[in-house]
DNA sequence: GCAATAGTGTCTATGAGACAATATAGC
DNA sequence: GCTATATTGTCTCATAGACACTATTGC
């Protein structure tokens, strides 16, 4: 029998997954929460080489054997850090190429989460390395970043950003309820612009996503209606973008 | 020395990369094109096991001597079969598991392509498989492709689709030199509805991407002023998305 | 002139921004 | 009442759709 006649159960049977070179796969995490009113990434410091002791994206190699796909490998490495089982997660890119990382041809795909911030317990798997929030100003951070992170880091900031722009996405960043003035105020932190409060609340409440809980917010001045995400939310497409007020 | 003092030189001097498990990598391309007033999107036959003499989209493994970086092998790819060096690329997503190829833990990385199709030479690298191009009817076509591509194909349409409500995508997939009701016919065939003439021309003239070449196209009927698209094109995004017409 | 396609004029509709007016709380 | 924030009323503006009217060609 040549090579021409096998069955592909054959050439499976033969198959050698090394006859092509493979490169290293890796998942990486942007994690967005808001906090004091400012957007904020979460970083974990390396323990190990290289960019041993910089500060990292949240992620890790993928785990051929306990990840069922791509986006297992960051809900798991997501879990490790914040104990969210449930974010919203949108992948944003695949980079790869032999020069950003010192071992070699790494790939890496890169997610978004956005989380709220309350309730946050960071560290809560048994991975203990250091973890911190860092405050991010317009894509940027202070902090020098291992690899290519802050490259990764402000395109995903620009991506979130622009669907922002036409989205009901910031509703992931806030807690299980809160106010339209609050929603408000997280639109213009990712942003970056003051929004115009009759047109938002106009645009926010006819994209019927969110309800009344009843409650009222008490906040020493005029109560605020608190507001709860619909069930089944489904992010909401706007046909218009957000322009800044004046 | 322990394991805690080494440098980061003596690290990966030392770094096996073959310690983690690496899954293979692909880069798979939908290469979209309008012939005869339909979506098409550029086949090509397996000649190897698995899903020997299937249909697939254009592809294959990234070659780590000779890629740069992903993008440079979905250039390469498309290279070999459309002889287009230049075309507008955009990543659409990165699909990995271990069930979408049964060699093993397979990643793809996805990219779609818009060319014009005229002057299009199929086959004109070494590489002379099979070729065709198959009409895409709302992100379907009739064949059964192999792997996951047909789940590949209609994500990057639908990515497509969605885009070309508030951008100027659609220049790419048009020749030279065109006129405003081809290219308006050509934002109909991606949409699948049909557009309003007099605010497609408002919206289009304003966006500043044509010019006219002052050469007026006969057609039998009134000539139709021919345009070309300006010098370093940039994609324009409008701050509306196009509606279905009534 | 007729048919067909190119191109324009202009009205309406939608949804955003501007901004003032009103409502409700604590003091 | 005064202050601050929440909420609403309503005007204007930008841009999309509707649709009829004009322009230019071949026959």
């Amino acid at each position: 029998m040549t090579k021409m006649d096998i069955t592909e159960r054959e050439f499976l049977e033969r198959y050698d997954a090394s006859a092509f070179a493979r490169p290293s796969a890796t998942v990486d995490t942007v994690i967005f929460t808001v906090i004091d009113e400012d957007l904020h990434v979460l970083l974990v410091k390396r323990d190990e080489h290289p960019f041993k002791d910089k500060w990292s994206l949240v992620g890790g190699f993928v785990d051929l054997e306990k990840d069922a796909d791509l986006e297992a490998t960051a809900k798991r490495k997501l879990y490790e850090k914040t104990a969210v089982r449930t974010p919203y997660l949108e992948q944003y890119a695949t980079i790869g190429n032999p020069h950003r990382d010192p071992r070699g041809w790494f790939i890496t795909t890169v997610y978004f989460a956005l989380i709220p911030s309350a309730h946050i317990t960071l560290q809560a798997g048994a991975n203990a390395s250091a973890v911190k929030w860092a405050k991010v100003t317009n894509g940027q951070i202070d902090e020098t970043l291992a690899f290519d992170h802050n490259a990764l880091l402000e395109g995903c900031f620009e991506r979130l950003r622009s669907k922002v722009l036409y989205t009901s996405l910031p509703v992931h960043l806030m807690p299980s309820e809160f106010t339209l003035g609050e929603l408000q105020k997280t639109y213009e932190i990712v942003l970056g612009i003051a929004v115009e409060r009759k047109s938002f609340r106009r645009r926010i409440l006819s994209a019927d996503i969110i309800e009344e809980t009843g409650e009222m917010k008490q906040t020493g001045k005029r109560p605020a209606a608190i507001y709860r995400v619909k069930q089944e939310l489904k992010t909401h497409f706007f046909v218009r973008n957000i322009e800044a007020a004046a």
